[in-house]
DNA sequence: CACTTGACCTGTCCGC
DNA sequence: TGCGGACAGGTCAAGT
């Protein structure tokens, strides 16, 4: 579940709680595909490193070291980044995390700082990752070659927007913005909710929508990943911010899970259906 | 190259 | 209550 909105949160949060903190040590539990480097290039390029700095681009975390090397996060479907911490979790600190006593059984990595407090990377289902590369490598990954611009950047505009969508024009417009080398970030929730706002059916064919159209999707998405990103993301089942706790966007979702509900525009019940190999939630009063 | 489908995993839920 | 199957959805490999 995690799309744009919930690792943009995650990073904010990383970002207050590890820059600065020198890394002790950090290993795998049981799930070496979660953390496939060797532990020769983990020992020598993060113990005694300390965070400068977290970043994202895309669904993809990055938190570079002074050693010249950065650790590359995708959390995929269910992978959750919590922080503990004195700081955090102090006597008398009331704790409203989701996650409780880590490691749990779905801890895959663990990062431990000097000053005893730890970073855990969870995946119930073990298709996210961590990656230890060298920081100027990170750009030259396959994924980062590929990956398309940020829809939430200030420069990139509705024409831009338009025009990515070229190389998929003959696919449905919600294969293609779930297609992260047209734009990058979108996934399942805000494809739903956004093809709403504008009221595009999903499974029109990109040819056939308007520039009208393009310009109004473009604002809507960039308006609902805005607004999910100031509700701290969409928290469905798993995902959690850096304090294990859960983001607000699903109380303002229009359609996403909401089927059989009333349609917030026209009333008419929203319905699901597989689409692109998603769920797929529509009205298909409004959305034409 | 454009496009679609299946694989990767595990926990949960639904119907029998 | 047990059990098989569907489902969840990000990305990539392999298929047409």
């Amino acid at each position: 579940m995690p799309e744009l909105p919930e690792v943009e949160t995650v990073k904010r949060g990383l970002a207050g709680l590890l820059v600065g903190k020198v890394i002790q040590n950090a290993y795998h539990i049981e799930s070496p595909k979660s953390f496939p480097n060797s532990q020769v290039d983990i020992t020598q390029f993060m113990d005694g490193a300390a965070v400068t700095g977290v970043r994202r681009r895309a669904k993809v975390l990055l938190i570079d070291l002074t050693s010249g090397y950065s650790l590359v996060i995708h959390l995929k479907m269910t992978g959750q980044l919590v922080f503990r911490g004195e700081d955090v979790f102090g006597a008398g600190h009331p704790n409203d995390s989701l996650i409780g006593e880590l490691p749990d059984r779905s801890t895959r990595v663990v990062i431990k700082f000097t000053d005893d407090s730890h970073l855990y990377f969870n995946d119930q289902r073990k298709f996210g990752w961590v990656k230890l590369l060298p920081t100027i490598e990170v750009p030259n990954i396959d994924f980062m070659k590929k990956v398309g611009p940020e829809p939430l950047e200030a420069d990139f505009s509705a024409q831009q927007f338009a025009d990515r969508f070229s190389r998929r024009a003959n696919t449905n417009i919600k294969a293609a913005l779930l297609d992260q080398t047209v734009v990058a970030g979108v996934g399942n929730i805000y494809a739903d909710e956004s093809l709403w706002g504008a009221k595009i059916d999903p499974r029109r064919l990109v040819k056939s929508l308007s520039s009208d159209e393009f310009a109004l999707l473009y604002a809507e998405l960039r308006q609902v990943m805005n607004l999910a990103i100031e509700k701290g993301g969409s928290t469905d089942k798993n995902y959690v911010n850096a304090e294990g706790k859960r983001g607000s966007y699903m109380d303002f979702a229009r359609v996403f899970r909401r089927e059989g509900q009333a349609c917030p525009r026209c009333e008419t019940a929203i319905i699901k259906f597989k689409h692109a190999g998603r769920g797929t939630h529509v009205c298909e009063q409004c959305q034409k």
